[in-house]
DNA sequence: CATCCCAAGTTCACGATGTCAACATGAAGG
DNA sequence: CCTTCATGTTGACATCGTGAACTTGGGATG
């Protein structure tokens, strides 16, 4: 095994085309995907798809699950360097707002896979559980940061399970708002704003009292 | 004109269409939605469905266009009801819960509907406005909602502002979650219950103290 | 009433797509 | 060396969206 990929196995033909479907569904939307262009843009015959999916909407599926893999990965970072930063915020409040900021920043810079995260075929993706400790989905992520805000003494513990859909419906809320073009939050500079408002007013909303909530300023 | 609907001339084509694609949609998906299909359901050639849209998008965008219609009429429905409704609770924030439960029992009922409605082809109707004073659409009704609070006393009115956009990300999300299957609401009469606690504590959180808040028991 | 016109449907045609079945190829292992 | 098998390829088919040209029948006009 273990083959690079120069070939005439392709050698990688499946992440190949998980990649071109990504670029072309970011480009178009998912309605205007094609298989066969996918095939194309690889370079190789458009059946050549099926011995690595089973179907077109397997290989969407796949863009899915890749989706949620960067959005993983990307909140981690925001919450490691909200940790490391500047602090004039308690961590585990910077942590969680960092956790939020990277799921609407996300949804709002990949709109088309964040669609396809959320649409038919990312349903199997959603519930899928995390194989490993390292490999932790969005939701895990976000589980993570509540804890934190419970061992900080920020959040009661018996309020922890009602943050879990609040914290949700905040997040995935705004990043469909900012999606569907239902908010008007024209730069990202204003929706930068209004997430950083609106976010401040679920904490205090999750914790229940203010924390040491001074209206954070910053460039 | 307004012949009613037997000749050759099919007599009401357009809507037929429209009610044959929410039908299809509803069962199986936007994704497996094919034009031709309509039409052989309608009992009509393909190509006569070009006579009444530009498109297939210009389709979909109409069953967008029905869904917010509908969506607003179930909306209004609610908030009428809710007025009339017995009195445990201010008649402004009962009209306020009512518009909200109202927006996600549709999203609940009509998940594929829904995703249409905030889908590519759904953009267009989510920007129109209101025509004459009776079509309202959903957007409007809420404001109406907020606005009610306001003349009540319950939101103060510089409040109002920032008001809408935390209402919007809540029932949004609220329904997307519901609809994505992130939320574990397996019943509908837990779904019901988890809204009605989300709701107030948005309507607490939108007017920053409790109004009359007592946890309102019903059937 | 006869006649023309045009909206509303029809048929024919084309290229693209998802997918199946049969075939080809080349690396790996006996 | 020859077999095997994963990986691609070619050919074929039904379906789809859509354009062009043709047909039909009801309403306006003489």
């Amino acid at each position: 095994m273990t083959q690079a990929r120069d070939a005439y196995h392709h050698g990688d033909l499946r992440n190949a085309l998980v990649a071109s479907a990504v670029r072309l569904i970011e480009a178009s939307g998912p309605g205007a995907f094609s298989l066969r262009e996918a095939a194309r843009e690889v370079g190789v015959s458009a059946n050549a798809a099926y011995r690595h999916f089973d179907d077109k909407s397997a290989l969407i599926t796949a863009v899915a699950a890749d989706g949620f893999a960067r959005l993983a990965e990307r909140m981690r970072r925001a919450m490691a360097s909200a940790s490391a930063g500047r602090g004039d915020e308690p961590v585990s409040i910077a942590r969680f707002k960092a956790a939020a900021g990277a799921y609407v920043g996300f949804a709002a810079d990949h709109p088309e896979i964040f669609r396809v995260m959320f649409g038919e075929c990312g349903a199997e993706c959603r519930s899928a559980k995390p194989e490993n400790q390292e490999a932790a989905t969005p939701w895990t992520l976000l589980g993570y940061a509540l804890d934190a805000l419970v061992t900080d003494g920020f959040l009661r513990p018996e309020r922890r399970v009602g943050a879990e859909l609040k914290a949700w419906i905040v997040v995935h809320g705004f990043a469909s708002l900012s999606i569907d073009g239902l908010a008007a939050a024209p730069t990202q500079r204003e929706r930068k704003a209004a997430l950083d408002a609106l976010l401040d007013f679920t904490v205090v909303g999750l914790c229940g009292e203010v924390p040491t909530a001074r209206t954070k300023d910053r460039t």
